[in-house]
DNA sequence: GGATTTTTAGAGTAATTACTCTAGAGGTCA
DNA sequence: TGACCTCTAGAGTAATTACTCTAAAAATCC
C-alpha cells in the first residue's frame, strides 16, 4: 500500500489536471481520497506545498526522460527524447497554467523553477549539439539556441493551450492523446529545416506518423476554410 | 473625460497585467480607481464580464494590427505585422495566463475564444501566403500551416512565460521591453529557414536588432554556462 | 502489554471576496 | 421647479476556502 503522502499527490495531480488547480480545493482532494482535511494538512503545510511537491516530481521525471547524451546520437534517440518531453509535460500540464500564480508569491519556488528552466535549456542544447555532432542537424550555435528556446516554449505551452481551447479533452483520454501527437508534430516541423543526412530520410515518416488530420481534433483551423471574422465592428 | 466603464477596463487591465488577475479583487480595482464597489458593479455584472470585455478589446486591437494583406507584401509589411502581434499580446498578456480559467466556466466566452484563435490562424496564414506570393518565403502549404501554428503558440505564450520567470518585469517597463524584443527575435528565428530573396538580405540586420545579449535580461540561459543540476537525487 | 509516537478524523474558524441593496447625488428636459 | 433617469456611494452579506485544533485510532517500540 502506497503512503498517504504520495496518494495525496496522485489525486491532487489528477484533479488539478482535470479541473484546473484553481477549481480544486484542498477539501476536494481530501474528499476524493476519502481522508479528512486534517489528515491532508498533517502531510502538507499548505496548498503551495502540494504544488511545490508536484513540481519536484515533475522535474524529476523530465530529468529521467532526458539523460545527458552519451556518444553518438541517432534519430531514434531524438524521437525518444521528444516523446519523453511531451509525456512529462502532459503529466504536469496543469503546472504551466497554474504554477505562475505560486511563483508570484513564493520566491523560493520561483528560484527553483528558474533554475529548472535554465537547466532544461542547457540539457536540451547538449542534446541538439549531440545531434549536430552526429551529422543529423546542421545549424550555427546561435540558431541552435534559438531553436532550443522555441522547442521549450512550444513543449511547455502546447498542453495548456489545447486544453484551454478544449477542456473536454481533460475527460477524454483518446482526444488527449491526439492533441499530444499534434504537439509532437509541431516540434518535428520546428526542427525540420535543420535536419540533415539520415534524419531527412525519416522525416516524412515521422511527420506522417504524428500528423493529425482529424477535424474533430483540430481546434486551430476551421474545417470549412477561409473566411475570417469581421475585423472592425464593435 | 473618459467614461467610467472604460476607466474600469483600463485600470483592471493594468492591475491584472501587473499582479495577475487572481490577485486582483474587484474591490482592488474600485479602490485603485477611487470609485465604490457598487459603482463598479453598476457597469459590470461580474468579474467575468470585465475579463470578457478586456478580451473583446484585445481582439479588436489584434485585428487592427493585422489587416488582411492587400497586393504584394514587403519585408517591412512583415515586420510591421510582427511588431503589431507582440504589442497586442503584451497589452493582454494576463489573458493568456488567466483566461483559461474563465473559458473553463463560461462556454460562451470559450466559443468566442475558439473562433478568435481560428480566425487569427486564418489571417496569419493569409499573410504568410502573401509573403510567399511575393517571393519572400518558400514553403509548402503544410509547412506554412505548421509555421503559422508555431508562430501563434510562441506569440501567445512568450509574455506569460517570461513574466512567470521574472515577475519583477511587470513593474519595470525597460525590462518588459527587452523581454518583448527577445520574443520578436525568437519569431524571426522561427521563420528564418523559410526566407528567400530580399528577406534574406534583411535577416541579419533584423536578428541583430532584436537579439538580446544582456545577461540581466536573459532568464533562459545561465550566464556561466554548462553545468546541469543533478538529475537523480531526491 | 503498556508507553510513546505517528497518523487520522472531523468539527470548526477566520479571513477573503464576489456581489447586493438602499439611498442619494447630479444631470437633463419639460 | 419638479419629474425622471443615470450614475455613484458605501455599508453589508452570503458563501467559499484554506487552514486549525483536539482527541482518538493505529502503529511502533520496549
Amino acid at each position: 500500500m502506497t503512503g498517504t503522502k504520495t496518494r495525496i499527490l496522485d489525486t491532487a495531480l489528477d484533479l488539478f489536471n482535470r479541473h484546473g488547480e484553481r477549481n480544486v480545493t484542498t477539501n476536494h482532494i481530501a474528499e476524493a481520497l476519502g481522508i479528512s482535511p486534517g489528515n491532508l494538512y498533517y502531510h502538507f503545510r499548505n496548498k503551495t506545498a502540494i504544488v511545490a511537491a508536484l513540481f519536484q516530481r515533475y522535474r524529476q521525471q523530465i530529468w529521467e526522460w532526458l539523460p545527458p547524451p552519451k556518444g553518438a546520437l541517432t534519430w531514434q534517440d531524438k524521437m525518444h527524447y521528444l516523446q519523453g518531453i511531451l509525456e512529462s509535460m502532459w503529466q504536469g500540464r496543469f503546472l504551466h497554467r497554474d504554477l505562475p500564480h505560486f511563483l508570484h508569491q513564493d520566491p523560493e519556488l520561483r528560484a527553483e523553477y528558474t533554475q529548472f528552466v535554465q537547466d532544461g535549456m542547457e540539457r536540451g542544447l547538449q542534446i541538439y549539439q549531440g545531434l549536430r555532432a552526429s551529422g543529423l542537424i546542421e545549424a550555427s550555435d546561435e540558431d541552435l539556441r534559438a531553436l532550443m528556446v522555441n522547442t521549450w516554449v512550444l513543449a511547455m505551452s502546447w498542453p495548456g493551450l489545447t486544453h484551454g481551447l478544449n477542456p473536454a479533452a481533460a475527460e477524454n483520454e483518446t482526444l488527449d492523446r491526439a492533441l499530444l501527437r499534434q504537439g509532437i508534430y509541431q516540434i518535428v516541423c520546428l526542427e525540420a529545416p535543420y535536419l540533415r543526412g539520415e534524419a531527412l530520410n525519416h522525416l516524412d515518416a515521422m511527420k506522417a506518423e504524428f500528423r493529425v488530420g482529424d477535424t474533430t481534433v483540430n481546434l486551430l483551423f476551421t474545417a470549412s476554410g477561409s473566411h475570417v471574422g469581421e475585423a472592425s465592428n464593435g
